[in-house]
DNA sequence: GCGACAG
DNA sequence: ATCTTGTCGC
């Protein structure tokens, strides 16, 4: 486990976030396929909140692609470095997810993150963010459809849907168990949107949402509860 | 102007 | 996100 300081220059309001958001997204790449699905390390990542205690803690969670087992994990608590606001999750998620990104002992390969990427106000949300910020092809898998519309998927697990923004296609409803409430993919960096699919179904083998990020859930709420004890 | 809104 | 037990169902 790591511990973290809020890095210095850290936007401190909502309008120097935004600013911040509006810089980045230029550097985001959307036309690269991305890591094959079944093959190499996925990897999970998740924040815990105690916000009484100003404490986060992180989890990055990595897997063999192929079986699903856990390859190698790593944690990192900090303070909490920025209030939650909807369209700026990125920033209270951000510093604690790195450092725990950085103590693995391998290479990430895909990120999995919990949240969204391009589906997001600006078009840069938290898996943006995080790809551009490490350079690591990522994924936002979300379990709610925040302000986005989409209709019904078929009933089918693999069935999908478009998530839009109004006529905009931000990413898809996707369907990874059959007549259960679908997850919502979108891009993030460097990976196509058939294969975030792809990599969320191949994650979602027992579960509705992706191991990766049950994985990461459980590590990051363990590293909370070990770090407020 | 008001409310809704990833986690 | 978080507060929170048992319980219904495969």
């Amino acid at each position: 486990m790591t511990t973290v300081r809020i890095p210095a220059g850290w936007p401190a309001t909502e309008e120097e976030a935004r600013a911040v958001q509006d810089e980045l997204r230029a550097r985001v790449v959307l036309d690269e396929p991305g890591p094959p699905p079944g093959t190499g390390h996925v990897t999970g990542v998740d924040v815990a909140y105690d916000d009484e205690r100003d404490v986060v803690a992180a989890a990055a969670v990595v897997l063999d692609a192929a079986t699903l087992d856990v390859v190698a994990e790593a944690t990192a608590v900090g303070r909490v470095s920025f209030p939650y606001v909807p369209g700026l999750l990125a920033f209270r998620e951000i510093p604690t997810v790195l450092a725990a990104l950085d103590a693995l002992p391998c290479r990430p390969g895909l990120v999995v993150c919990d949240g969204y990427g391009l589906a997001h106000p600006r078009r840069f949300g938290l898996a943006s963010h995080l790809g551009v910020l490490t350079g690591l092809p990522t994924i936002g898998v979300a379990k709610n459809p925040f302000t986005f519309t989409y209709d019904e998927p078929g009933t089918p697990r693999g069935a999908s849907a478009p998530l839009r923004a109004g006529d905009e296609e931000v990413g898809r409803a996707l369907r990874t168990r059959e007549n259960v409430k679908p997850v919502f993919v979108s891009l993030g960096h460097r990976v196509s949107l058939d294969n975030a699919c792809a990599h969320t179904l191949a994650l979602a083998r027992d579960y509705r949402l992706p191991e990766t990020t049950r994985r990461a859930d459980a590590l990051c709420r363990r590293a909370l509860r070990e770090a407020t004890a």
